[in-house]
DNA sequence: AGAACCTTTTAAAACGCTTTAAGTGCTGGT
DNA sequence: ACCAGCACTTAAAGCGTTTTAAAAGGTTCT
């Protein structure tokens, strides 16, 4: 019966205790009802045999999978830090996560595709760049939760940090530094890059610095960084700080200061987003804003738990405070 | 029978066409038998319906998972390239990939654990730090392919690069720029610390600079490469050049470093191991030695799928040449 | 006309678990 | 004695596929 090179499933371990699968699996599942003692030889059967509950045979079986889907962009580093803490946070709920990595040859179509073949109750997108209605739509078939974008008037649930608020702590940091000549290279046309340029532009008004509105084009990128930061060397007129679209942008407007010899921060603060893994490097030591990865994937898991769990059927937005880190790399203006 | 709300089953496309689940099955998964006739009208209904096989219940039914299982360690930017290589490659030989993360709260034993009860046919385990009898016990339940770390006498197969070799090629670049005095830093205790220690001892001994040798102690952490710059910085002894355990670390000295004031390449000229996203950054623009990420997941997938499909019984070790990439951080000995 | 052989289709048994409704013994109250 | 009620336990019906052995429907050949 019990092969032996097999693994050993529920049937054998009930065959160890002479009891039937059922009560097993209820011991195993901590589900109360079976006796004291029955739950003590079966616990002490499961682990003589090295049992191990079979996933895909369990997921099938019950309705429920408690599988928590979540697509994220292998190369951010910042995506990396939020699974870490959705692990824990799915963990608390009894939940496992299934990861659906999207890379330069599998798009977000196919990741989603994959989460939903797995049965995950419900998706939660890292940084979705999909168009608001395909969100939608994808709702319709399981709840959906977005994290790090905002999606106007949607029936779905998000999770993000107050971008224009974050930029304007930047702006506000480098004011109080004495800077009034301070730049913006920006993210291109998503919500994000929407939303912190708007958090420029209001906070250099607030500070009446609106004729130093000065707002280059680019991109996530660090090339587009060392490109704008060369526009500027180019032209002569330097800010004295300069605020980018995100760490990684803000590495390339460094590095191309530091190629032309600009002395960071003592001739320009540059100051970037996302507190990445590489802002923290020493050699680098960027000033910048956190987005508490913690607190977002805590409330993301939350979110969907509310919506699988708790029957909640309206959207609802968190919105959450952004963190300035102040570093190295943002100084007293000249 | 079809309830309108949920997905729908083999059973209802099958209804559709009026033919049994078993043909459906058939021509869904491209296995030859049915009609030229059937597979089409089968292939329309399916589309009509927006069919989904339900993965968990394929895997169950059918003896072979076709899944492989890989563990990453989340934070590593090699391993995201890695896996972004598995994936194409694993999908050339019809398999897919389960990942597990390894992070600071869940070990190696969980992350391997969660792949076996997905039933992965077979685990890639990329970076173990297990200890060579845990991986051959492990080997014993499925194949094994440890990536990146050699394993001594192991009867499970492994996919790495000649460690010695890439160092060996960093001072012999460092030597023909003319540098003599040339430091290395460390990486601790671990298998590839050893074989990376030895490629340097190697390579000065074969050019004659064995009175040179300089090892400081380190591991794989920037933090380790600081203090490693700032003990040669204090002792005033400075060598002209450094070969860092890794990128990591690599980037700590060039902190160290640049905060002291001493330029590079100008005046000491800085190399790490293992072509990080990191190292290609502007700023940090470090020579380094490439792993080759592509050519070790094809062969890591190669490896398992041998063992699966082909029956191959007897261990393999490939053993990649890594390449030296030259950039900005090193130059001519002053 | 029947045997022999294809080709195509299908009924039914897995796969390893969960879940529900129905048991089985007890105890204690009448 | 009898029944109610409680605490456990279990038989059996799924979950949505794959897979196997066999059936069904043709041909072609004697």
């Amino acid at each position: 019966m019990a092969d032996a090179g097999s693994r050993p499933r529920l049937e054998d371990v009930a065959a160890r205790v002479g009891l039937s699968t059922a009560s097993v699996s209820l011991v195993l599942r901590g589900v109360p009802g079976p006796s004291e003692r029955t739950r003590q030889r079966v616990l002490k059967a499961a682990a003589d045999l090295g049992y191990q509950p079979d996933r895909t045979a369990s997921l099938l079986a019950s309705r429920r999978s408690r599988l928590l889907g979540v697509m994220v962009d292998v190369h951010s580093p910042f995506h990396a830090e939020l699974v870490e803490h959705l692990h824990t946070a799915a963990e608390e709920f009894g939940y496992d996560l299934v990861l659906s990595t999207q890379t330069r040859t599998r798009d977000e179509h196919t990741a989603v595709e994959t989460l939903l073949a797995f049965r995950s109750e419900a998706l939660i997108l890292l940084g979705p760049v999909a168009p608001a209605d395909t969100l939608a739509a994808l709702h319709r078939k399981a709840p959906v939760v977005a994290v790090g974008r905002r999606i106007p008037g949607a029936q779905l649930d998000v999770v993000r940090t107050a971008d224009d608020d974050g930029v304007g702590q930047v702006v506000d940091h480098l004011v109080a530094l004495g800077h009034r000549s301070i730049a913006h290279v920006d993210g291109g046309k998503g919500v994000i890059a929407t939303d912190r340029r708007r958090g420029y532009r209001d906070a250099m008004r607030r500070h009446g610095l609106a004729q130093h509105v000065r707002i280059l084009s680019g991109d996530n990128t660090e090339r587009s960084g060392e490109r704008a930061a060369r526009h500027l060397l180019d032209e002569g007129e330097l800010p004295t700080a300069v605020v980018a679209f995100n760490d990684q942008c803000a590495i390339g407007v460094l590095a191309a200061l530091a190629r032309a010899g600009v002395a960071v921060p003592g001739r320009v603060s540059v100051a970037g987003y996302d507190d990445d893994a590489l802002s923290r490097l020493s050699l680098v030591d960027l000033t910048t804003v956190s987005q508490s990865a913690e607190d977002q994937a805590r409330h993301a898991v939350r979110a969907a738990v509310e919506r699988l769990d708790e029957g909640r059927e309206e959207p609802r937005e968190v919105v959450l405070a952004p963190r300035l880190v102040i570093r190295g790399s943002t100084g007293p203006a000249v």
